[in-house]
DNA sequence: CCCCAGTCCTGCGGGC
DNA sequence: TGCCCGCAGGACTGGG
């Protein structure tokens, strides 16, 4: 389930694609059911044709090949898509490809075994007005401390829930989420409205050292195993989730209550009772 | 406007 | 052993 970390590794690993020129953008042969591209391919690869590639770029959970004539060709990873150059996991799931000339990478590839990521190319109006209309929020990276408070504070929602809104905040999700709010020692279910300020404060720095310790480590692979970096390797951090589908396990850091499951909004939340609380712990006095 | 439940999809693991 | 059902959670939509 790419996050803000697998994609930030995504992108890493396709950047030796900058430089190229793309030939013809196609779907690959024969899934079941063509995932969705915007627009339609022919029309996508008349309009791609000869263009250089200028940068690779994300923008919360969503891969940005930015093209010299500034064009924007999104992709989508959703739950299993990979942006890939060389080596997908299977043929069959082989979804759409980019041929390029150029470079030494041939290929730009996007495999999704169960086809709900999509791809779409924007013109560069386009793509301002998405990241500016607020459907897409700042990138969790890259927002800072008073803006992420901001778009958040006022919100009657749980926080595990509100953190999951890609136009509040791009970028977290389902695990990191648990993940974040564990290292700050703050209860899922508290309403946004009444994080405190050095709630907030926690909140922001655990997203910052999560996120980036994730992105060290080339994000979380999953007993599925279906997300790899570009070499084709799984991430590492699943070794260092604290509370993420470990529920009855003792918690790592109190090592004497047990990491429960929660349901909220129609997801699972894991956190420790002892370490995560609504209120404070009042700081003891001298 | 804000928020939530329902939808898409495939592979897998648990239960019988 | 084999089959079936439910679950996993990205983003979006429709409705209260």
């Amino acid at each position: 389930m790419p996050e803000l970390p697998e994609v930030e590794t995504m992108r890493r690993g396709v950047m030796p694609i900058v430089g190229a020129t793309i030939v013809v953008a196609e779907r690959a042969p024969c899934p079941k059911r063509p995932i969705s591209i915007t627009p339609r391919i022919d029309r996508l690869s008349k309009r791609l044709a000869g263009k250089k590639i200028a940068a690779v770029e994300r923008l919360g959970k969503r891969v940005v090949i930015r093209t010299d004539d500034d064009q924007r060709l999104l992709f989508e990873p959703r739950m299993t898509g990979l942006v890939l150059i060389e080596a997908p996991p299977t043929v069959e799931h082989l979804r759409f490809r980019l041929r390029l000339k150029g470079r030494k990478v041939k290929e730009l590839l996007f495999w999704d075994r169960r086809g709900l990521g999509c791809i779409y190319l924007l013109s560069a109006k386009e793509y301002d007005d998405k990241v500016n209309d607020g459907s897409i929020g700042p990138d969790a990276i890259a927002i800072s401390a008073e803006e992420f408070r901001s778009r958040l504070c006022k919100s009657r929602r749980e926080i595990k829930v509100a953190l999951l809104d890609q136009s509040a905040v791009a970028g977290v999700g389902n695990l990191y989420a648990s993940e974040l709010l564990h290292l700050a020692s703050i209860d899922p279910r508290l309403r946004c409205d009444r994080v405190t300020g050095p709630q907030w404060g926690r909140m922001y720095q655990a997203m910052r050292d999560i996120l980036l310790a994730a992105i060290e480590s080339e994000g979380s692979t999953l007993s599925d195993g279906t997300y790899r970096n570009a070499l084709n390797d799984p991430g590492s951090y699943q070794n260092h989730h604290q509370v993420y589908d470990r529920a009855g396990e003792s918690c790592p850091r109190c090592r004497d209550s047990k990491i429960v499951r929660i349901v909220q909004a129609q997801r699972s939340t894991f956190f420790c009772k002892r370490c995560q609380r609504k209120r404070d712990l009042p700081r003891m006095s001298k």
